[in-house]
DNA sequence: CGGACCAACAGTATTGTTGGTCCGGTGCAATACT
C-alpha cells in the first residue's frame, strides 16, 4: 500500500514527497483507521483524504462547511484527474437528482456535502448503495464551534455516521485544544483510544502578537489609522460587530482611506467581489467580521488588527493565523477595551436559551399559533415573560426549533410560521446546555486573562494549545522584537 | 422591558434631565421570481 500511495502521490498529484505527517495520515486511512489530522492551512490537508480516494474502492465522502468553497475544491480535485463532485442547494432539483443517481452507481471517488445534506432521506438512501471507505470531516472544529447551536447538524454527524455503519473517519482541522479534540471525538462517536492523532505544531514564530489597551472607538480609530500607515502590506481588520465595522469604514472613507468591507449582511455578490479584490491584492485593506475566514488563504497579509476582543483563544488564534502565511514577520494587534467583553458575553448568552424555555416556547406555538402569526414576537415575549428585546435567546430558540425540524419559519416571517413536528426531546437531552454555556464563558475569560497578563503572550497561547514551552517567544508584545525585525 | 446614545430642553455654565430610538457573528436548504 505504501508503494502504491507513493506512486499515486507522484503520478496523480505531481509531488515528489510528502509534507509533515501527510503520509502517516494517508496510510492510516488506507488501513481503515480513523484519525484526527491537525495541520495549519496551506499544509496540504486535503491531500490526506484525496489520495486515499484514488486507491480505495467506493466514494470518499467529504463533509465541508461552506457551499462557497465546494465548487473550488471540486475544481481542484478534478484538475488532478479525480472523479469528484458535490451535492448541495446551489444545484437545481434535477441536477441534484442526477448526481444522486451517479452517486448510487459509484461514479464518484470524492463527494463533497454539507452536514445538512444528511437530513435528506434520498441522500441517505443513495449512500446505502455505495461503499464509503472513508468519511472526511473538513474544518472539523466546526463540530465543536457550531454543532451546539448555530448549525445543529454539525452536532448530529455522529448520528449520521452511525447510520452509515460507522465508516473510518478522518477529522481535519488547523488547530484544536485538547478540549476541542475531545468534543470532536465525542460528537463523531469516535473512541479516543482507537483514533490516531496526527498533529503538526501550531507555532507561528513569524507572527508578532501584541495587545494594546484602549478606550472607546475614537481612540481605536486613531490607533488604527496609525497602523494602517505603518503597514507594509495587506491588512485585515477584524470586528465583532457589524455596526462598529460600518462606523469605522465610514470614518476611514472620510479620512480618504479606502477599505473593503466583508460581513454577513452584505449581499453574496458583494462579499465575493470584496474577497476577490483583497485576495488578488488589488485592495490592501479589508474590514471584516469573523465571516471572513474559511477559504482565505493569502500568503502576504502583513498586519492584522482585532478591534474588539474575540470570544475565545481559538477564535483569536484562528484569525491571526491568516497573517504571515509566507513566513515573513507580520504584526497582529489586539485592541483591548474591557467594555468590549460584554459583546462576546452577550453572544454567548444569546446562543444558549435554556431547554426549558425552548420547551415553553414550543408549547406556546402549538397552543396559540394564530395569535403568534398575527402578533409575532411581542406576543411571545409577553406570554413568556421575556421582555428584553436586546436578548436574542427567543430568536435563537426559534432558530433551533427550525433547524431541528419542529417548526418552519420562512423568511423569519411570523405570519408564515408553522409547527411541523413534536418537540425534539432527544436533541435537547443530548446537549448539556448549562455546561456548554459555562465552558464558552470560561473560554472568553481565559482569553481575557492572557490579554491582561504580563508574561510572554505567545507562550501562554502555545500552552493553551498544549504545546507548552519553558522559553519566552522573544517576538510578541510582552517580549518585544518587532522593531528589530524591521517593523 | 435593558441600556447606550442622541437630541432637545432647561436656563445661563456647565451639567442634568427627559424622551425617543435602536439593538445579532457565523450558514445551510429550497423554491419562486426576475
Amino acid at each position: 500500500m505504501k508503494d502504491r500511495a507513493q506512486d499515486c502521490l507522484q503520478r496523480q498529484f505531481g509531488f515528489s514527497q510528502y509534507r509533515g505527517q501527510q503520509e502517516e495520515a494517508i496510510l492510516a486511512a488506507l488501513a481503515g483507521r480513523s484519525s484526527l489530522v491537525m495541520m495549519p492551512t496551506g499544509m496540504g490537508k486535503s491531500l490526506c483524504y484525496q489520495l486515499p480516494s484514488c486507491l480505495l474502492p467506493g466514494t470518499v465522502l467529504v463533509v465541508s462547511p461552506l457551499i462557497a468553497l465546494m465548487q473550488d475544491q471540486v475544481d481542484k480535485a478534478r484538475q488532478k484527474g479525480l472523479r469528484a463532485s458535490f451535492i448541495n442547494s446551489s444545484l437545481r432539483a434535477s441536477q441534484r437528482q442526477e448526481r444522486l443517481g451517479q452517486l448510487s452507481q459509484g461514479a464518484y471517488q470524492l463527494l463533497y456535502v454539507t452536514p445538512e445534506r444528511f437530513r435528506k432521506p434520498e441522500f441517505v438512501e443513495a449512500l446505502r448503495q455505495v461503499t464509503i471507505p472513508l468519511l472526511a470531516v473538513d474544518e472539523a472544529h466546526c463540530i465543536s464551534q457550531w454543532g451546539h447551536d448555530f448549525r445543529p447538524d454539525y452536532g448530529r454527524l455522529g448520528e449520521f455516521r452511525a447510520q452509515m455503519g460507522e465508516p473510518p473517519t478522518m477529522a481535519l482541522t488547523a488547530t484544536a485544544t485538547p478540549q476541542v479534540r475531545e468534543d470532536i471525538f465525542r460528537q463523531l462517536g469516535l473512541g479516543a483510544e482507537d483514533c490516531l492523532v496526527f498533529k503538526e505544531g501550531v507555532r507561528r514564530p513569524n507572527l508578532y502578537l501584541e495587545v494594546e489597551s484602549v478606550h472607546g472607538l475614537e481612540e481605536k480609530l486613531r490607533r488604527l489609522v496609525g497602523l494602517i500607515h505603518q503597514s507594509q502590506g495587506p491588512m485585515i481588520v477584524y470586528f465583532q460587530l457589524i455596526s462598529s465595522l460600518e462606523k469605522v469604514a465610514f470614518e476611514l472613507r472620510r479620512l480618504g482611506l479606502s477599505a473593503l468591507t466583508y460581513h454577513g449582511q452584505l449581499p453574496q455578490a458583494v462579499r465575493r467581489r470584496h474577497q476577490e479584490l483583497f485576495l488578488k491584492g488589488q485592495e490592501p485593506l479589508i474590514l471584516a467580521t469573523p465571516a471572513f475566514g474559511l477559504g482565505v488563504d493569502k500568503p502576504d497579509v502583513r498586519s492584522l488588527v482585532h478591534m474588539e476582543i474575540p470570544g475565545s483563544i481559538e477564535a483569536y488564534y484562528q484569525e491571526v493565523g491568516r497573517a504571515g502565511r509566507d513566513g515573513r514577520p507580520s504584526r497582529c494587534t489586539l485592541f483591548y477595551d474591557p467594555d468590549d467583553l460584554s459583546i462576546s458575553m452577550d453572544f454567548i448568552k444569546w446562543s444558549h436559551p435554556d431547554p426549558g424555555f425552548v420547551r415553553a416556547l414550543y408549547n406556546l406555538l402549538v397552543g396559540q399559533i394564530d395569535r403568534v402569526r398575527t402578533e409575532g414576537a411581542d406576543y411571545l415575549r409577553g406570554q413568556l415573560n421575556f421582555y428584553n428585546r436586546r436578548d436574542f435567546r427567543l430568536e435563537t430558540a426559534l432558530n433551533q426549533l427550525e433547524s431541528l425540524g419542529s417548526i418552519s419559519w420562512p423568511q423569519r416571517d411570523f405570519r408564515q410560521l408553522e409547527v411541523l413536528e413534536d418537540f425534539p426531546e432527544q436533541a435537547f437531552a443530548l446537549v448539556d446546555h448549562k455546561n456548554h454555556l459555562l465552558l464558552q464563558n470560561q473560554k472568553l475569560l481565559k482569553l481575557m486573562e492572557l490579554v491582561k497578563g504580563e508574561e510572554c503572550f505567545k507562550r501562554k497561547i502555545y500552552d493553551y494549545f498544549d504545546e507548552g514551552t519553558h522559553q519566552d517567544c522573544g517576538f510578541c508584545g510582552t517580549c518585544g522584537g518587532w522593531k528589530e525585525a524591521g517593523g
